[in-house]
RNA sequence: GCGCCCGUAGCUCAGAUGGAUAGAGUACCAGAUUCCGAUUCUGGGGGUCACAGGUUCGAAUCCUGUCGGGCGCGCCA
């Protein structure tokens, strides 16, 4: 139950009724009106900003709409309080039946409170991590990876239909150097002693592609076409590599539904790249031409040559866009002409592409190719995540595939701990950088403001488990909530708990539609606190404890509170792809 | 040179399509808690929301400019 649009809902009403009865303009728009939290719990449990969005409007003044409304609003059998206040602000307090009636809905089924259906049901893709399948993963891409499956989870609770993609770039020259290097490799495992030239992948994981390559193939291979041979070792190399990706990924807890490979829009049975291009060549957007010179790169090996190119300025691009490389190939960019043909294919409507901010010059065309092959029609979203300082000790840690230095993902994970990496890179805005300091995150773990949340959510295991020596009988059923619980549940700390639980549905709802999921470890944090606050004044006023030894339904309406709590931080933190512990050791 | 993002407390960051007295964490200072479970809690100081204009009932939020920072810009991937 979502009790912000349920008053909403009363509001929208009350307005109607004052456009019918001519005391409000019958042609009055309604957009910007809504039920909101006050900034202080003093006002109230919720407030509405009607009058001050309406007032210019319908050319009045805020607090005679107010009143007007107020008048409305006070006859509702849910509405306890209703008061102008400030600039025209209606601050509102709901009568204990309304939160009792939340309370139970909780209840009824914990694991759902909070999901909605903003998303309809539409199907939505969402790309991520991607990474190029030349090594292993590193830290660097972590946070796309949980920012992406976090996004995933919060769209699919806003009631989308996700589907989980990553992109293979299994094509194209890098991994034609992935597969030299691998026969390199090979090479040196039947006992040649080799150099790794510029600009392959001196990197010790190869070794064991070596290693297998030899005992399969053997030096026969090595008497077939180079190309044979890169196309062999090439295979071998990605296969292993993207083995070893998946495990980090899954060590992590991200799970992909689909892996597309690059390679695919050529080799099935029709070019999907030349497909795409064809579908822009009959809407008039391919061409031959030449580029200016790109400035900023004065002494450079610029050639002005004529070439096959994409007008991506008709989108707003900066210049149009090559396809073909001199050689015949296609671009790296045609590439993304084919596999977002694919996925219109596929019919999706709305796609997410979670990017790092190496890509954000790369964004404008790709935005073209979608708006251009779908007309416009479709929606293609491309949430950024900034770059990850990885640092240890204060000092940078250097990271790049090609010199084969960088801090493995899979070694960050075990050290400190899949929930904390998770939250960690969840509680920034994603397009903001962040420093991750590797010593520090081990020293300092405990201050993880992903413990806190865990341990809030621990602390409520215990209560149930101590509740049961205290009331050998109790009944689940007891915990029910309903307006008798929500009437015993006088205090303060109480009462403001209940309404930060109804905050939930919202936070979710705005991180589905924001395309912020960390404004979800926020609330949840926020949630934590409160509670830690709540529990801590129980040690001075023992009155104000969870169990009440000798009151079993005063017992049983906050364990009502604290199975509503406990519940929307389970599901929160499963949404989030962390624990929710029942104990803290 | 151009594009995108950013500038909020000493530090790290929140701040929902413009709303009430700008908030957390951390650090610092002062206290509480052998408790329903350790990593908990309470209070305090600390702000020209980079700067200057503009829009309006109302701006950290929108617009313009300046300064400062980050990431990009190719027939690379």
């Amino acid at each position: 139950m979502n009790l912000f649009t349920e008053i909403a809902g009363k509001v929208d009403a009350a307005l109607a009724a004052l456009k019918s009865a001519g005391d409000l303009p019958a042609d009055l728009s309604l957009d910007g009106v809504e039920v909101q939290e006050p900034r202080d719990a003093a006002h109230g449990d919720f407030a509405v900003n009607a009058a001050l969005v309406l007032a210019k409007r319908a050319s009045m003044k805020p607090r005679d709409i107010a009143d007007l409304l107020r008048a409305k609003l006070i006859d509702d059998a849910d509405i306890a309080a209703c008061e102008v206040a400030g600039p025209g602000f209606l601050n509102l307090r709901l009568e204990d039946a309304a939160w009792g009636r939340f309370l139970s809905s909780v209840l009824a089924d914990p694991a759902s409170f909070g999901k909605g259906n903003f998303g309809a049901g539409k199907r939505v893709q969402v790309e991520y991590v991607s990474a190029n399948p030349t090594g292993p993963m590193h830290v660097g891409h972590c946070r796309g990876a949980v920012f992406g499956d976090a996004l995933a989870a919060v769209l699919e609770a806003a009631g989308f239909a996700v589907t989980r993609e990553y992109y293979v770039n299994d094509a194209g020259a890098q991994v034609d150097k992935l597969g030299a290097s691998a026969i390199l490799r090979m090479r040196e495992a039947l006992g040649e002693t080799i150099e790794i030239p510029e600009g392959f992948y001196p990197g010790a994981y190869l070794k064991p592609v070596g290693n297998q390559l030899a005992e399969t193939h053997g030096p026969a291979l090595l008497e077939k076409p180079e190309a044979e041979q890169v196309a062999i070792g090439r295979a071998a190399a990605i296969e292993t590599m993207m083995a070893e990706i998946k495990a980090d990924l899954a060590r992590l807890g991200v799970h992909h539904d689909v892996f597309f490979s690059e390679r695919s829009l050529v080799e099935g049975e029709t070019d999907q790249i030349a497909t795409g291009i064809a579908v822009l060549r009959d809407k008039g957007l391919i061409y031959e031409g030449h580029l200016p010179r790109p400035k900023g790169h004065e002494d450079d090996d610029w050639e002005d040559r004529e070439q096959t190119l994409f007008r991506s300025t008709e989108f707003g691009d900066d210049v149009d866009r090559a396809l073909m490389k001199s050689d015949g190939t296609y671009t790296y960019f045609a590439g993304d002409v084919g596999y977002h043909y694919n996925k219109l294919q596929r019919s999706f409507n709305h796609y997410f592409n979670v990017l790092g901010s190496d890509h954000i010059g790369y964004l404008p065309r790709l935005k073209a190719i979608v708006s251009a092959l779908s007309d416009g029609k479709a929606d293609y979203t491309t949430p950024i995540c900034n770059l990850v300082k990885v640092v240890r000790d204060g000092k940078p840690v250097q990271m790049s595939k090609r010199a084969g230095t960088f801090v493995a993902l899979s070694d960050v994970v075990s050290e400190v701990g899949r929930d904390p990496v998770r939250f960690m890179m969840l509680m920034n805005k994603s397009d903001t950088p962040i420093d991750f300091d590797l010593s520090k995150v081990v020293e300092q773990s405990k201050d993880n403001p992903v413990f806190y949340v865990q341990y809030a959510h621990a602390r409520l295991c215990s209560v149930f488990r101590n509740a049961k020596t205290v009331f050998p009988q109790l009944d689940e059923a007891e915990i029910r909530g309903g307006a008798d619980a929500v009437q015993l549940l006088t205090d303060q700390g109480e009462r403001s708990l209940l309404q930060t639980l109804a905050r939930y549905p919202r936070v979710l709802e705005s991180a589905a539609r924001e395309n912020e999921p960390h404004r979800l470890p926020r609330y949840l944090y926020e949630l934590a606190s409160e509670l830690h606050g709540h529990w801590a004044r129980g040690n001075d006023s023992p009155q104000l404890r969870f169990i009440a030894d000798k009151n079993r339904s005063l017992t049983m309406a906050r364990l009502s509170l604290a199975s509503a709590i406990q519940g929307t931080l389970s599901s929160g933190l499963s949404l989030l792809g962390v624990e929710a512990p029942s104990e803290m050791r």
